[in-house]
DNA sequence: ATTGATATTGATAATAGTTATCATTCTTTG
DNA sequence: CAAAGAATGATAACTATTATCAATATCAAT
């Protein structure tokens, strides 16, 4: 199993301690500014073994990979086009339909992800107080 | 509207006689091939403007973006983790639940990306036979 | 505790996919 | 035809990430 390092349980904590959703940049800044300064490829390295060992969990986005507490357990998000906001949410009835979609294909599902992609509500909020009424 | 420039018509038509996901360095590849020769970042940019004029779609891979034709319309897609193959599917319930989920957050919906990762069928024979029974 | 094997760190080079720049070459429009 | 507007292609630049490698740190016996 993982070596929880000095620097491997800073980044685990921070991560744990907040809600968000962190990509490596962002985290090494957050701890530099917390005199818990490690090197960008530490933080890379870190990232990833925490999340092999189920420490942490994960998203791809177009950009970037972002990396936020697994505690929560497996999620989906919708992604702000405006803001780049990261809403989460769960529905059992699209993550079964997935699994008999892989079965009917007799394709071995190891994961998935689910991306929404769109305006969220306070995005919206705003656009529509500075439109010509 | 695009303009559809020779450069663009030949992307195009690559594209729309093929049943591929491709990425731009393969297309420029095989274009170069076929005596179409273009510079890379023509491609890049050919792909943009057909995909804004609906012309072609795209997924968004981890690495890279591929893509495909657009008069197959919408679906989603499973990606082999073993040999990289790419196969397709659409599911309705999945696609009225999303719009659902987003419709309670008040969340304007723009689009959404699906990806299922796993073994695919061959890929899962092909393992079984080199096991020791 | 000492030693030797193994793993981790951090600085930095390298890689990959993609976008930006810019001079040149089309197109379109008046 | 001439000016204005796009598109092209070579290449520089950029971003996120991985590879390299010497220096440290940790582990597992002796
Ligand atoms: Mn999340
Ligand atoms: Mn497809
Ligand atoms: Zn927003
Ligand atoms: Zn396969």
């Amino acid at each position: 199993m993982v070596r929880l390092t000095v620097q491997r349980q800073a980044i685990l904590d921070l991560i744990n301690r907040s809600n968000q959703h962190w990509d490596a940049e962002e985290l090494a800044r957050c701890l530099g500014e917390n005199g818990e300064q490690l090197g960008i490829a530490t933080v890379y390295r870190g990232l990833a073994a925490l999340e092999n060992a189920g420490l942490i969990q994960s998203i791809q986005l177009a950009d970037k990979k972002r990396y936020e507490r697994a505690d929560k357990g497996h999620h989906d998000h919708l992604v702000c086009i405006k803001c780049g906001d990261i809403e989460e949410f769960c529905d059992n009835k699209i993550e079964s339909r997935q699994q008999q979609v892989a079965q009917d294909r007799s394709f071995q599902m190891t994961g998935h992800q689910l991306l929404i992609f769109g305006v969220c509500q306070s995005c919206s909020n705003d656009s529509r107080e500075s439109e010509t009424p």
